[in-house]
DNA sequence: GCAATAAGGTGGACAAGTCAACGAAAAAGG
DNA sequence: CCTTTTTCGTTGACTTGTCCACCTTATTGC
């Protein structure tokens, strides 16, 4: 349980209440969100989760379908309609999966890649800044431990047991 | 059970591609909403907003409704609202707040602290699960870790080198 | 005191995200 | 082969979250 506390006054800050951990992170989560928002807004009419869709096609790091959403760990519902969305504007081009006829090829359209081109830069020097907050050793850590923490967030079998299935 | 996926090129894993650190604060953000939605739709009907202002009111550690919601970061209509909803369900109670007429003091009914001391342990032992699953070192760390990057997080204005101003 | 400005809460419009069901394609298992 | 089970993408209903305009109350400056 957490600390004491004198609660006479209105105090207000996360980090100093010892709210639980998942708390921290929500709301870590949505002052990042926030920042970004601001940034695409600032300068094209991307919504957040089509920008982390082309980024992640621009990566090269996944190509097919069902790659990119699963490395962003996206719904299947959301990204359906997110994808829908980016072909409709013009920002990236589906074409046939190699070898499964359900999923499909994701790649950027000139315009998109135009897009993350110009915003790539940008939101790389925030990351930068992110990191830059924390020491070097944070640095290290900072991955392997929210690795840790989200394997650990995928288990749902924690607490009373629920034979019923 | 996650079976492992082994096709050609499609694998996936967020950890190893290294996206920039937003996403795994996101994609962990998501992994533990899911994970005590799944533990309130078991036991109650409670959403997680309405979990989160009741935990946040049984810690003593806010009573006025600005607090409350700063303590959690929420925003304005969305407490407005979810208040509205607890009230109704008759799980807290608001009153005048001594100083301020704008805002209001909140407190747990009996049915909002049956409700606390009913999930309250499960979810302070998610928590525990979760600390455990770092080392020591890095239990120390992470807390101030993501409050340097939360700080970081707030500031909007840490780009413009745009060439049109 | 009294304007002007800021901060708090509410409501509505809309975007983002979740959930469950469905049909099609692949994998697994005889 | 051929059946069964799983995975994938889509769709629609719904919840949660965001943004903005508005009114009320505090606070600040004069």
């Amino acid at each position: 349980m957490p600390r004491d506390r004198d609660s006479t006054d209105d105090t207000l800050d996360p980090f100093e209440t010892f709210l639980p951990l998942a708390y921290q992170i929500h709301q870590l989560d949505m002052k990042l969100a926030a920042q970004a928002r601001a940034v695409l807004s600032n300068q094209d009419g991307l919504t957040l989760p089509q920008w982390r869709i082309i980024r992640v096609i621009g990566m090269q790091v996944a190509s097919g379908s069902t790659a990119v959403r699963k490395t962003l760990g996206f719904d299947k519902s959301q990204f359906s309609k997110t994808i829908g969305s980016l072909v409709e504007q013009g920002l990236i081009e589906v074409g046939p999966h190699p070898s499964d006829k359900r999923q499909s090829e994701l790649k950027l359209a000139p315009k998109g890649r135009a897009v993350l081109d110009q915003l790539g830069p940008i939101l790389d020097d925030r990351n930068r800044r992110l990191m830059a907050a924390l020491s070097s050793a944070e640095q290290n850590m900072i991955v392997s431990a929210l690795a840790k923490l989200s394997a650990a967030a995928e288990l749902t079998e924690f607490d009373k047991e629920d034979p019923s299935a």
